[in-house]
DNA sequence: TCTCTAAGTTACTATATCGCTATATAGCGA
DNA sequence: TCGCTATATAGCGATATAGTAACTTAGAGA
């Protein structure tokens, strides 16, 4: 991980640019139980079926997901559930850097810091 | 994780755009080791200070750097070192990614299977 | 105080991308 | 073959962001 040349690194950028996204987050989070195809996550997103679409297609593109197609209907599951510890990670890290806002703030009653 | 709302959600897309790009990568790559100041950043990547500035703004909003002013340099280092766990997760997810695909064009002897 | 240097900020251009609407493609049943 | 339905894609306007150049701010020393 020390030698990393550009081109690594540029993939490596495009990886967090594809889980940058909150429906992109959405819909790995809905697949986190079972497989859906396009018009149920549709639904259940409440979104256009157009931009569902083009969202599994940039998480295909970066192998985040899978795609199983079924007669007309095409099914997409995670293809490695690792993303998840990527999520999680994330999330850990935002509540304790949350606790530790809350705990500056309420230490100093609340200087008004509006960030920037 | 599983109900998150859409705000917490947005935030964990934003901290994962935070690192979508490449010089801010080698930026967090940079600071592995140990803290350095900004003219080190700007000479040893290579591009302008104003740029390695604002990146640098970005990386401490989300709280992955922290800052430290000496007279009129200002010091960075890394804030959590649990980025490089992300980072290392991706960089295996992608490991594996392009083994398997390596192994496909192998298996069948190289079918062009130029990405669309 | 004047000047030098380091860092941050602003204004701008070029590019990327989100979400939308409309359209194209593809399987299935009549 | 003719629709009907499920996905995918193209085109578009609006917005965001990278990088650059120019300017501002601020500490250090003469």
């Amino acid at each position: 991980m020390k030698a990393l040349d550009d081109r690594a690194l540029s993939h490596v950028a495009e990886y967090f640019r594809a889980l940058s996204e909150p429906l992109r987050l959405k819909i790995l989070n809905t697949l986190r139980d079972r497989a859906h195809n396009v018009g149920e996550l549709t639904e259940l997103l409440e979104c256009s079926q157009a931009n569902v679409s083009k969202h599994l297609a940039i998480l295909m593109r970066y192998g985040l997901v899978e795609r199983a197609a079924q007669g007309t209907t095409a099914f997409y599951r995670i293809a490695d559930p690792r993303v998840y510890e990527l999520c999680d990670l994330v999330c850990g890290q935002m509540a304790r850097r949350f606790a530790s806002q809350a705990q500056m703030l309420g230490a100093k009653s609340a200087p008004p810091r509006s960030r920037r």
